[in-house]
DNA sequence: TTGTGTTTTACGACCTCC
DNA sequence: GGAGGTCGTAAAACACAA
């Protein structure tokens, strides 16, 4: 859908294989489809703890990626075999503006500033809360899995991503719920997954926020409509039917869609 | 150790848009 | 017709209590 303005637009976007940090633009101008992103929308977001793999001793993040998917092969080509041999997953960090959750009080500065876990030791098992952001210390099981390109066909269908992919792509996520193709081959190149992976990535990560959002709904004490929600025109139906519906609760904002700059004429 | 509940990948069906 | 959207679901992976 909109490939063709994704595309049209998506040119002139990137200059290089890293969303420039330059470009200073707000989540909600990032993509097509008015991201339902903006920063207080995101409470479970609390940032994270950006393990950079780096020059140092390789970690879950080279070895996860051992070989491009057997039965994807044949369909997106070649993988991204590169992404363990160098860290361009990290070469696009997240933009000046990524910090819509203050970090928290520790060493490092930025967002990323919470230690995941000591670099070749991602899954911090000494661990015991159970968090929203479980994934992030478990990496070492998509070590077998992770890039296996087993399909539910076959004996084990399901891959584990690394905490380095679920990372990258909670912040492409928290910058943009939906992702440019652009910016889904980048992606996909950079963290070693074929670019269908990242596209249903965005949509369970939709759909999952979605859950949540109707969750913290049905907790909340019920609230008299607003008097304008009858006038609102709803806008044509899925994706943009659904996603503005879905967008409209995610944001409970009626501030107008800033256009991105990059889509500007 | 096992049972159970939750989360995470992955897919199919169906839809809209170009 | 193809792409990507939502929605529903399957099943693996995982956490945790008993």
């Amino acid at each position: 859908m909109y490939v063709g303005y994704v595309l049209d637009k998506d040119s002139p976007v990137y200059p290089g294989p890293a969303r420039p940090a330059t470009l200073g633009l707000g989540p909600q101008a990032y993509g097509p489809p008015p991201p339902p992103s903006a920063p207080p929308q995101y409470p479970d977001f609390t940032g994270y703890s950006h393990v950079e793999p780096g020059p140092g001793p390789p970690t879950a993040w080279s070895a996860a990626f051992p070989a491009p998917k057997d039965d994807w092969a044949a369909a997106y080509g070649p993988g991204p075999a590169a992404s363990s041999a160098s860290p361009a997953p990290l070469a696009f960090g997240p933009p000046p503006d990524f910090s819509p959750v203050p970090a928290p009080p520790g060493p490092g500065p930025g967002l990323l500033a919470q230690p995941l876990g000591v670099p070749g030791a991602p899954s911090s098992p000494g661990a015991q809360r159970r968090t929203p952001y479980e994934w992030m210390r478990r990496s070492v099981a998509a070590g077998g899995g992770g890039g296996s390109g087993k399909t539910r066909t076959k004996d084990k269908y399901r891959v584990v991503y690394t905490d380095h992919q679920r990372l990258e792509l909670e912040k492409e996520f928290h910058y943009s719920h939906y992702i440019t193709i652009r910016r889904k081959s980048e992606l996909a190149a950079n963290l070693g997954l074929t670019e269908r992976q990242v596209k249903i990535w965005f949509q369970n990560r939709r759909a999952k926020e979605r859950k949540v959002n109707k969750k913290k709904q049905q907790q909340q004490p019920p609230q008299p409509p607003p008097p304008t929600l009858e006038v609102t025109p709803t806008p044509a139906g899925p994706p943009l039917g659904g996603l503005c519906s879905s967008s409209a609760s995610l944001l409970g904002t009626s501030s107008p869609i800033p256009v991105k700059e990059e889509y500007l004429p």
